[in-house]
DNA sequence: TGACAATAGATGTTTAGACACCTATACTCG
DNA sequence: CGAGTATAGGTGTCTAAACATCTATTGTCA
């Protein structure tokens, strides 16, 4: 029923071990489902970068946060997150405003754009979660995640 | 034991769903390895990418392959296979020459030099995968590559 | 056979990521 | 207090990715 990744990718040999063969798939799902999402996000002229912005944003609330945590927090190390943030400014998805208090921080936080557009993806990204992973028991699920985190815990 | 992906992210809500956490802990598992690999590879000089281009390209034998081919065979999509062997052939990792049967067909194989580097990986990136997998006992690395292949299909 | 579609590959251009370096502000401690 | 250091953020530059479009060759079929 599942298919296998070696035939997947019209590989001959075996893989060298499972732990290679456990990075590999891991590294393969990543990239259908990052694809599929794209393309959800596509049509809203952002990327997964600037949805994840957006999301982090809004749980932060009113205060915004600024770039160093916005940077901390999100999934993929992204060393330029000045000019993303920029970008996003552009578009009128966010601005930005020097602490007075401490006049190094720029707190960054959703324009009313921005907040509608995280808020209007809401569903379709809750139905793309559910058309991709919804054949899954809730047990796989569990199982899945927990061993995930314990993949990401350095040996 | 293991670490919770919310907090991993100082997120204070909870996540929408269980689909979404998965997705979610799977981008960030993805991120961590990834990164991790990048830098294995760093100080030969090539990305994930050329090393992944290198092993399907030892794979294939010396026939070699062409780039359609070998672009369906990446784990992501990349959409600029050309330039990207363009490199790898300045690099002198890998030799292009247009067939004489189908004359629209390039077939691209490794050289010597580039040969040697994938040989001169295999070591480095074997102890990479232990080290960062080699805590999941053999069971569990089944499990997790199960379910990411069930993850991979269309619901 | 000859027009037309399909396939393989390359190129031009715009945008985004990677990396090193720079400026301004705040903190620390002799 | 004041020199030195740490922290927050920005900039310059090179490389790589994304997207559309183009040329050359082959296959198809009326």
């Amino acid at each position: 029923m599942t298919t296998d990744l070696r035939s997947e990718l019209r590989q001959r040999k075996p893989f060298a071990s499972l732990h290679q063969e456990a990075q590999l798939s891991l590294a393969r799902t990543e990239a259908v489902l990052d694809a599929a999402f794209e393309q959800v996000l596509k049509p809203h002229g952002i990327g997964a970068t600037q949805y994840n912005v957006l999301r982090i944003l809004r749980g932060a609330g009113p205060g915004g946060l600024c770039r160093n945590e916005i940077r901390d927090r999100l999934l993929s190390r992204m060393p330029d997150v000045t000019r993303l943030l920029d970008r996003m400014a552009k578009a009128g998805l966010v601005i930005r405003g020097r602490s007075t208090e401490d006049r190094r921080l720029v707190s960054t936080r959703l324009t009313g754009r921005g907040s509608d557009l995280v808020a209007r993806l809401d569903g379709p990204v809750a139905a793309e979660h559910q058309r991709r992973l919804g054949h899954l028991t809730t047990s796989q699920l569990r199982t899945l995640i927990e061993l995930l985190a314990l993949a990401r815990q350095k040996a």
